[in-house]
RNA sequence: GGCUGCGUAGCAAAAUGGUUAUGCAGUGGCCUGCAAAGCCAUCUACUCCAGUUCGAUUCUGGACGCAGCCUCCA
């Protein structure tokens, strides 16, 4: 039974899809203004785990991820450049989709844009009107009245006392109350608009993501996630605003990402300590970026430094190692490590001890692969695919993995080592492992006479 | 100031009211010409103080420390 926290209510609840076999969830996906972070990868691949586990667990799931094209940071982006801002978000839209492919992360079901989407916003700020939850200030924007949403707070366990109390926004005259936000915002002249019932101009963040879902989802969806930060003000709003408009519960589930941080401080753009997604990329494979990743709890705080992706490497190499000579197969799956897989990951989505449970069983294979049992060796290595394949890693040929490119030169040497090695000329073998060990490859002597290679992790 | 969450061995990271996490590193062994890889064994833990309990790293309360949110942020 697959329990997952839900930041609503601060528990593991059993997980009760609103329609039996059916899952719909939205996540709030990027602002396509800059190439993604680390921290954003970490979105992409813990939910993409999320939805790989949910189909696997037999969900029909509809996953929608959205994309903001439209907002202030990129109308600024854009000017600055000199460039049209369709032309800016296109591009880094397009980046976007490599870092995901890169990283094994599977397109969500539907994307859906903002600009895309503004018929769909429009009806809802019509409809909020309407229902005497929002209304058109001093400057000609619509904006959320948070007073009139009685539940205001519930997500995130702030009151509308506390915030006012400790809040830090300017005082903004156009607003009947500081905390209340902005739904549609008047263009200026030479900015992107688009025409509504109040003027030209473009949506607020947070109503975008309001309509989107809804639209793609319906009125009433299972799972909502996002990051930490997003919680408030962002995810707040989109209650306020759905549940206002629908009148009915807008998510059963919240699900919140943790940060990746480095030096103990969140990874943001605004700290200036982020490292880009195709930046690492440069510097380790992209699966393990992901495994790194899977390799703490997506509640948890992850600390990003060039050790811990270095640890993850070594890691990940063990389980490659352990693969390595087996070639994929139709062996029959071991159903003891499946479950207790599936026992990880039903609790709250437990990859640390998923990946426990692989490297149990890689000890197994590699037992079984000593002892030359090679039918216990063949379930073994293709349980590991298996379940590596429903975390979206070990799907990749061993030998690959290890050794990269191939290089002709590195087949000579060995070959000249194996000769050494038959004249006993113990010194020159020595001697080439050493000069190869200083090129970062390593050697292997297997105990059929031959001699594998791999690269340095 | 208000609200969250966290504090586990050398490092990383989980679970758990009494029993092996796991990976890396260390130590001893097997294997090897020697290595590497692999296997076996093994050493390092639960921030502090009270309380509940037969028993607490795990529950409760407090202290200290850390991170996040309260402004755009994944």
């Amino acid at each position: 039974m697959l329990k997952i926290y839900n930041t609503l209510t601060r528990k593991k609840e059993p997980f009760q899809p609103r329609v039996a076999g059916k899952v719909g969830m939205y996540v709030c996906g990027m602002t396509v203004y800059d190439y993604c972070h680390i921290g954003h990868a970490r979105v992409m691949v813990v939910f993409d785990t999320v939805a790989r586990f949910l189909r696997h667990s037999g969900y029909a799931l509809t996953y929608v991820r959205n994309i903001t094209d439209i907002d202030d940071k990129i109308i600024q982006r854009a000017a600055q450049n000199g460039e049209a801002f369709e032309q800016l978000t296109e591009r880094f839209i397009d980046a976007m989709h490599e870092d995901e492919r890169a990283l094994s992360v599977l397109p969500p079901d539907i994307e859906p844009k903002a600009t895309q989407s503004i018929p769909d916003i429009i009806a809802m700020i019509e409809t909020l009107i309407g229902n005497g939850l929002a209304y058109i200030g001093g400057n000609g924007d619509v904006f959320y009245s948070v007073n009139k949403f009685a539940n205001y707070g519930q997500l995130s366990g702030k009151n509308l006392d506390d915030l006012q109390a400790g809040e830090r926004v300017d005082i903004d005259l156009a607003k009947q109350n500081p905390l209340d936000f902005v739904l549609w915002k008047m263009a200026k002249a030479g900015e992107p608009a688009w025409p509504s019932p109040w003027g030209l101009g473009r949506p607020g963040w947070h109503i975008e993501c309001s309509a989107m879902s809804t639209c793609c989802l319906g009125n009433h969806f299972d799972i909502h996630g996002g990051g930490m930060d997003l919680q408030f003000p962002h995810h707040e709003n989109e209650i306020a605003q759905s549940e206002g408009a629908t009148g009915e519960t807008f998510v059963n589930v919240w699900m919140h990402n943790g940060f990746v941080r480095v030096n103990e401080e969140k990874m943001s753009k605004s700290l200036g300590n982020f490292f880009t997604v195709r930046e690492v990329l440069k510097a380790y494979k992209p699966e393990i970026i992901r495994f790194f990743i899977l390799l703490s709890h997506y509640r948890s705080p992850l600390n990003y430094s060039d050790e811990q992706l270095d640890e993850a490497g070594v890691a990940l190499t063990r389980l490659y190692t352990a693969l390595r000579g087996l070639a994929a197969s139709a062996a029959t799956i071991n159903s003891e490590y499946v479950s207790r897989f599936e026992q990880a990951m039903d609790d709250d989505f437990n990859t640390p001890v998923a990946l426990s449970v692989l490297f149990e069983l890689a000890r197994e294979l590699n037992i079984a692969k000593q002892a030359a049992d090679t039918a216990k060796a063949a379930e073994l290595a293709a349980t590991l695919r298996f379940l590596g394949g429903l975390l979206g890693i070990l799907q990749n040929d061993a030998d690959s993995f290890l050794q990269g490119d191939a290089d002709e030169a590195i087949g000579q040497q060995i070959q000249a080592r194996i000769e050494a090695k038959k004249a006993k000329n113990w010194a020159l073998a020595d001697k080439i492992r050493d000069e190869l060990k200083a090129q970062g490859i390593i050697l292997e002597d297997v105990p059929n006479g031959t001699t594998t290679w791999r690269r340095e992790a």
